[in-house]
DNA sequence: AAAAATGACAACCGCGCGAGA
DNA sequence: ATCTCGCGCGGTTGTCATTTT
């Protein structure tokens, strides 16, 4: 339905709906200049425009507004503070909007809605459906370790504009991440030895062999002590999100993310997803009641997962068939 | 160059709350 | 006490512009 370009009108044809024309806008300013911005009912009654009070109204706080921003795009910090508050007070667009000095409750609203499609489709076409092809070259396949994530609903991964550059010029700072144009798995090789992951059981399970981790890899490659890779320290250079991401792989209660799933239930040394990997038991860690109090959820977890720009940088895994 | 995908933005709708009659 | 009305908020939809394929 071709909404906005028709000039809707309800009520008879009295009450006109769509884009606002020039002289409306001037019409409002001047009755808000006047009596202040109230009694937006008081301008249809008294004639002066075919509009609402509710879309006076309207038109007024998101456009016509003193010291508004409009057509600026949110600045890094901007989002930042979008992201925090909305961790904080959820989807009360208009608090948020209130630490925004020059930004309505629809730009926060609009600004937010747009980060999750985009994240969302980026989660979406990061996970295709086994044996699809990819629609673009730059896309992955998703390793198995999301591609079984029962339930996960579309993500809220924290990424600000700012950090694909960050952790382009960052990321290498692991030993373990191969120093080369191409980052090749960088949340899970970045924890993890090249090569202690088995993927011949199930794409869905991966089997975690510890005895190839430490050992081997590091006799092939650096003489680094496996306890650095667990150590991980927040690096204050880092945008606060991702700081707060190395902080909390040290947070037991950040491993085991998706809560039911114990280490017990999905057998010994087997891997289902990828945050109870981070565990320094393997995953088997559970949370026991009361353990609580930093519950981690699906959303949470993806709330804290490194920006996903970093993908755009994976090798393509082999398809299954190719396993 | 054209088509498709995506992002940004504007506006409407429904619901709930509070004040006043 | 309750009814009505105005307002504010969050969700949703639609359009246009830009980017990507």
């Amino acid at each position: 339905m071709d909404g906005r370009k028709r000039m809707l009108c309800d009520d008879m044809g009295t009450i006109k709906k769509g884009p606002w024309k020039a002289e409306e806008d001037e019409v409002l300013i001047n009755h808000v200049n006047k009596y202040g911005p109230r009694d937006w009912s008081s301008i249809r009654s008294k004639g002066l425009l075919q509009r609402t009070g509710k879309s006076c109204r309207l038109r007024w706080v998101n456009k016509l507004r003193p010291n508004l921003k409009n057509g600026v795009k949110f600045s890094a910090e901007e989002e930042r503070t979008v992201i925090d508050l909305q961790a904080q007070f959820g989807n009360k667009w208009a608090k948020i909007a209130t630490y925004l000095p020059g930004r309505t409750d629809n730009d926060v609203k609009n600004f937010w809605s747009s980060r999750q499609k985009r994240l969302a489709r980026i989660l979406q076409t990061s996970a295709p459906p086994c044996g699809s092809k990819p629609r673009k070259n730059k896309e992955i396949q998703v390793p198995p370790l999301l591609d079984g994530v029962p339930s996960l609903e579309a993500p809220i991964f924290s990424m600000l504009r700012e950090e694909e550059s960050i952790i382009k010029s960052r990321s290498c700072s692991s030993p373990y991440i191969d120093d080369s144009e191409t980052i090749k798995m960088v949340p899970l090789q970045g924890l993890m030895y090249p090569g202690s992951l088995n993927f011949e059981h199930s794409p869905h399970q991966i089997e975690f062999n510890p005895a190839v981790d430490k050992q081997s890899y590091e006799e092939q490659q650096l003489q680094l002590p496996f306890p650095q890779i667990l150590q991980l320290q927040p690096d204050y250079s880092l945008p606060l999100e991702n700081q707060d991401f190395i902080t909390r792989l040290g947070d037991p209660n950040f491993y085991d993310v998706f809560g039911q799933c114990s280490g017990s239930e999905l057998g010994t040394g087997q891997l289902p997803i990828l945050p109870s990997c981070f565990g320094p038991d393997g995953g088997s860690h559970t949370p026991s009641q009361g353990e609580n109090q930093n519950i981690v959820t699906p959303d949470s977890f993806i709330d804290d997962f490194p920006p996903m720009d970093i993908f755009d940088h994976l090798d393509p895994l082999p398809s299954p068939s190719q396993w």
